[in-house]
DNA sequence: CCGCTTGTGACACCGAGTGCCATAACGTGT
DNA sequence: ACACGTTATGGCACTCGGTGTCACAAGCGG
């Protein structure tokens, strides 16, 4: 009896091993000592073992995003939620990197990602939708800067592994950010 | 005897009647009237038969960024830049609405453009360096800004297919691109 | 003990992509 | 015209990801 979670373990060290590609699912449920069968049951596709925590990502940056306090600059509110929705727990820093080194070097793995991805502009769009703005793209372009910024700070951290993750998307969400209209 | 562009064009009008997925290399071989291997020597995958002309526009965002005049605003040459590499030729419009619509929706194609769009980061994020600035992150953000910028004119472009893209792209960098240091 | 559900995995199948090889087309040199 | 090398083609077999079907075993309530 194995857990999703173990499951996912196995291949992601697997994957880091030996590479994406490289690795079979075959193999993967040989060294999890289950059927390759089995393995389509616990996770969709080969990728998916790679996303097994994403849908609390996702709920992380809902919360923070409803916890807007009123008159709260949206930048704030939109960094804060961010930066708390992919805080990396403690010991797993080395873990979080080779995942961000996989979804920025395999191309299926992308596939997958731009999914998840296109869930965070929705919500980081809604979101944008709440604050009033004269320009009608403001809220698409929020949720595509929210990504961008997210997607940028990995990038930098993979050549900077040293620095702080929650600086760098701090930093990149403050570049990237539309301003906010003024108060009038 | 067929040529790469005419296999393409069997190729995407099947996929727009059909799917992308629903639409085998087998059934484009054969509505082309080649056999299926054949096919794997024009494009390597059967995504890549939406990206023959991304070099063409790749070069012309390349020309476009070294067309920068001295004091010019960095902001307006890669909009411009950006434009004009995505300009759409007369008659071609709808045609490049369904391959829209194929990126935004199949994973699979999203893949491959994943290759395409790093590269478009990469020369935006060059051009960037040329601009003096005090954050170190400036770089990396412009080029994830063109990307997203590009990105979500396409997206509004799909919910909104009467207005044009010129305008579309131009609004949303004109949102996203992070402004430029003041000339001290 | 029976019947039901649930987890498991073996098997067969499809489609994408690749390597190998036979063959047809074609230009060139004699 | 003939032989030659090169190139385009496509058939065949294979790997791998993913799916549907079925059989089997474990568990659990009657």
């Amino acid at each position: 009896m194995t857990s999703a979670h173990e499951l996912a373990a196995v291949a992601q060290r697997l994957f880091v091993a030996g590479g994406f590609d490289e690795t079979s699912v075959e193999d993967i449920a040989a060294a999890a000592g289950i059927g390759r069968r089995t393995f389509f049951r616990y996770f969709p596709t080969k990728a998916d073992v790679l996303f097994a925590d994403s849908p609390r990502e996702l709920a992380r940056l809902r919360e923070g995003l409803a916890e807007a306090r009123p008159g709260e600059p949206y930048r704030t509110v939109v960094t804060r939620a961010v930066v708390e929705a992919l805080r990396i727990p403690p010991g797993e820093r080395e873990w979080a990197l080779h995942r961000a080194q996989l979804f920025f070097t395999v191309p299926a793995v992308q596939a997958h990602a731009a999914r998840v991805w296109a869930e965070w502009r929705r919500l980081a769009a809604d979101h944008a939708r709440t604050v009033p703005h004269a320009d009608p793209l403001f809220p698409v372009a929020v949720g595509h800067a929210v990504l961008a910024g997210t997607l940028a700070a990995h990038e930098q951290w993979l050549t900077v592994p040293d620095e702080d993750l929650d600086r760098l998307l701090a930093g990149m969400l403050d570049l990237l950010l539309p301003p906010e209209p003024p108060p009038a």
